[in-house]
RNA sequence: CGCGGGGUGGAGCAGCCCGGUAGCUCGCGAGGCUCAUAACCUCGAGGUCGCAGGUUCGAAUCCUGUCCCCGCAACCA
């Protein structure tokens, strides 16, 4: 096989806040391609960097009252800790804030504007006289021009799906001041995308650079019109590079950021004597981006757009991948799942995410699911159980003896192992990790069994089968190494740890094919700690509890950005007396038990009681807010004399206090700590 | 009619492109083993492949319609 030469990079974190378990499915899956490359003897190299640009770091800057440089700087640490923590390997991880990067832009820009892509025009954007500075669409909320629903973002409107351009909000708030922004008028350099439409529809429809969908995707919302210009230019105040002889004037961060993709390999380059041409305008070089699917626009027209006008090379493949649910759903920072890298690092092995990443992800760009019991189940069984298993019941039988000199007769296990491994290579490959992992969990299948009849534990018990109980372990070891060759990619750690074991470290692909004889045998010792379900709860316990901390810290600027939505859904109602009042007996009461009524669509069956033998069954509409489980032992506030009334499920005698339009948004009122059951709230 | 993906035994998925009476992992039940991190092995139960039509000798697989779920909708992977 001759050695390809591959450059891979993952999207650029955003030098904004902390790696999450979102971000890692990505560069858990662009890792192990590149472990992959490399143990397949290939010259591959991982290039990324933080991207560090743009208005919304400016602002976490200021409110973190550092220097933008500052902030990026502490950023950055943080995510390389992180991606170190899961053994997410670069060869160069820089910053878009470099001088490299700086060089490139210019070189690039320059690129553009010879091919004589860029014009002039003058741009209405709004601008927070508070804050300082122009607002992005995202920072504006304002009344939709068309449907009139009010609070909507700067875009677009989520009712009536109008798309507009936020100075034709009637009523704009900046959400960073709550002030009402001024409309400003401003010279913006523009991309003329329009006259790369050929290229573009000739490099995306065809050669296998994207995935089909993509491709379609593309084709049905782009191409098929006429593109856009590209605003690439802000003014200041921005943080970020100024455009060269257009003072006062920057580039958009979008601009700079897939820059950093080069200027991150030129960083490699000096470190290693490279030159950066050889890597990015060679014909030799394949260049493979993996992004997530949010940002394919700017990586399948733009980029190679750029690209191709300054005279880079094209990416050979731009994988996209979907985006990462918890249990089923978008990771809440409420629920926990919203997890931190550090955060899960603090509870569990990276190599129980890897794996479980692996395991799930596919070619295409279908969301992956996170069921946390799966995740402790499969960890557990298919690594454990499975793989490390078949170590952990042979080795200590040939401490002493180490392997056997020749190999035995397995039966044909190694042989047809040896040859699956090239299915599994093809599936790595193709980033078809699932079905990578499907096929090494079916030889470590076969391999169990073997063990089983050959039954290692009966033979030591005879002095005269000493070599029969040699072999066996040979066998069993190899094939277990053979496994972790496999996986590899996916748990370098095993990989080593395999490696010590057996007196000999994993470095290609190809040992797989032949079998290890007459190496000693370490001693073994555990290679991962099964998952434990108290150590997944804790963690998400713990980002629960960031969550909270985060949003308490985010509060005091006094910005609250209420709206008033809530309040014309519903408007106030006639003043009322305190005697009024008085006539509701509002009391604590506690929830001891919680059922869901199978027949109705909306209602939990609660049984509240209000201290002492004082129980109240209420039927409640929260079915679709709250678990019934979850609400048990919980303090509520109940309306306690309200006239009982007959439903068609039971007799419900009182009402439970919540807020919220209905549906999964019903908020139940809380007591602070101290209150007990009985007690009336005035 | 915005776009895309999906609905297959309890859970997660493969199979669908290239039609021929359904497969994997986990879970569950029974048994076995005791070397191994309550790990391992054997056997078993469990599915009218969302629904309705159509094409065909024959459809999970092709076509049409329909319902439901999820994601996206240019600066959040």
């Amino acid at each position: 096989m001759t050695a390809r030469k591959i450059l891979v990079t993952a999207a650029l974190p955003y030098a904004n806040g902390p790696i999450h378990i979102g971000h890692l499915v990505e560069y858990i899956q662009t890792d192990i391609w590149v472990r992959f490359q490399k143990l397949r003897g290939h010259r591959c190299h991982f290039f990324c960097a933080d991207d560090t640009h743009g208005t919304a770091i400016m602002i976490s800057a200021q409110k973190a009252g550092v220097s933008e440089k500052e902030f990026i700087a502490r950023v950055s640490e943080e995510h390389q800790r992180d991606f170190a923590g899961f053994d997410i390997e670069f060869d160069n991880y820089g910053s878009t804030d470099s001088d490299e990067n700086r060089q490139l832009c210019a070189e690039i820009w320059q690129g553009v504007r010879d091919a004589g892509l860029v014009k002039e025009k003058d741009v209405e954007q709004l601008f927070d006289p508070q804050v300082g500075t122009f607002l992005a669409d995202r920072f504006v909320r304002g009344t939709c021009p068309r449907c009139q629903t009010p609070d909507q973002p700067g875009d677009n409107c989520s009712k009536c799906g109008h798309t507009y351009s936020p100075a034709e909000l009637i009523d704009p708030v900046s959400t960073l001041s709550g002030v009402k922004p001024e409309v400003r008028s401003a010279k913006h350099l523009f991309i003329e995308l329009e006259q790369l439409h050929g290229f573009l529809d000739e490099w995306t429809q065809c050669g296998d650079h994207l995935q089909t969908e993509v491709a379609n995707y593309l084709k049905g919302h782009f191409l098929h019109e006429e593109l856009r210009d590209w605003d690439i230019s802000r003014p200041a105040p921005y943080f970020g590079f100024e455009i060269p002889g257009f003072p006062g004037n920057y580039w958009y961060v979008w601009f700079d950021a897939p820059i950093g993709y080069v200027a991150s390999t030129a960083e490699w380059c000096q470190r290693n004597n490279e030159k950066l041409e050889d890597w990015w305008k060679s014909d030799d070089v394949e260049i493979h981006h993996f992004i997530g699917k949010d940002i394919t626009y700017f990586h399948t027209l733009f980029w190679p757009g750029m690209l191709k006008s300054a005279g880079f090379s094209l990416p050979e493949k731009v994988h996209i991948h979907g985006f990462l649910t918890v249990d089923g759903e978008k990771m809440s920072k409420s629920k926990g799942t919203f997890v931190r890298g550090a955060t899960y690092l603090a509870h569990l092995d990276p190599s129980f995410l890897r794996y479980f990443y692996a395991s799930k992800l596919g070619s295409r760009l279908d969301d992956l699911d996170m069921n946390l019991d799966e995740f402790v189940n499969k960890v557990n069984s298919d690594l454990v159980g499975k793989v490390v298993n078949l170590a952990s019941r042979s080795a200590k039988f040939v401490q002493e003896v180490g392997l056997s000199k020749a190999y035995p007769d397995d039966g044909g296990l190694f042989a047809h192992a040896a040859k699956v491994g090239d299915e599994i290579a093809e599936a790595y490959e193709a980033c078809d990790y699932n079905r990578a992992m499907r096929l090494v969990m079916e030889l470590a299948d076969r391999a169990n069994p073997y063990v089983e009849s050959a039954a290692p534990w009966n033979l030591r018990k005879d002095a005269d089968k000493a070599q029969q109980l040699q072999d066996v372990c040979t066998v069993a070891l190899n094939l277990f190494r053979q496994l972790a060759i496999y996986l590899a990619p996916v748990l370098p750690r095993l990989a080593r740890q395999t490696g010590e074991l057996l007196n000999q470290p994993i470095e290609n692909w190809d040992e797989s094919k032949t079998p290890l004889v007459g190496t000693p045998v370490g001693k073994f010792q555990h290679m991962l700690q099964r998952v434990q379900e108290k150590d997944v709860h804790a963690m998400i316990e713990d980002s629960k509890e960031e969550a909270a901390a985060q949003a308490a810290t985010d509060q005091p600027g006094g910005q609250y950005n209420d709206t008033d939505e809530a309040l014309k859904a519903e408007p106030l109602t006639e003043q009322c007396t305190i005697d009024d009042f008085g006539k509701i007996d509002l009391r604590v009461a506690r929830v001891v038990a919680a059922e869901s009524v199978p027949e109705a669509r909306k209602l939990l069956k609660l049984t509240l009681s209000l201290g002492g033998d004082e129980r109240r069954t209420v039927f409640a509409g929260i079915k679709a807010a709250y678990e019934p489980e979850k609400l048990v032992g919980r303090l509520v506030v109940m309306v306690a004399n309200l006239a009982p009334r007959q439903m068609k499920f039971g007799l419900s005698e009182g009402m439970i206090c919540a807020s919220g339009p209905g549906g999964k948004d019903v908020f139940l009122l809380d007591v602070d700590e101290g209150a007990v059951p009985g007690q009336r709230v005035h």
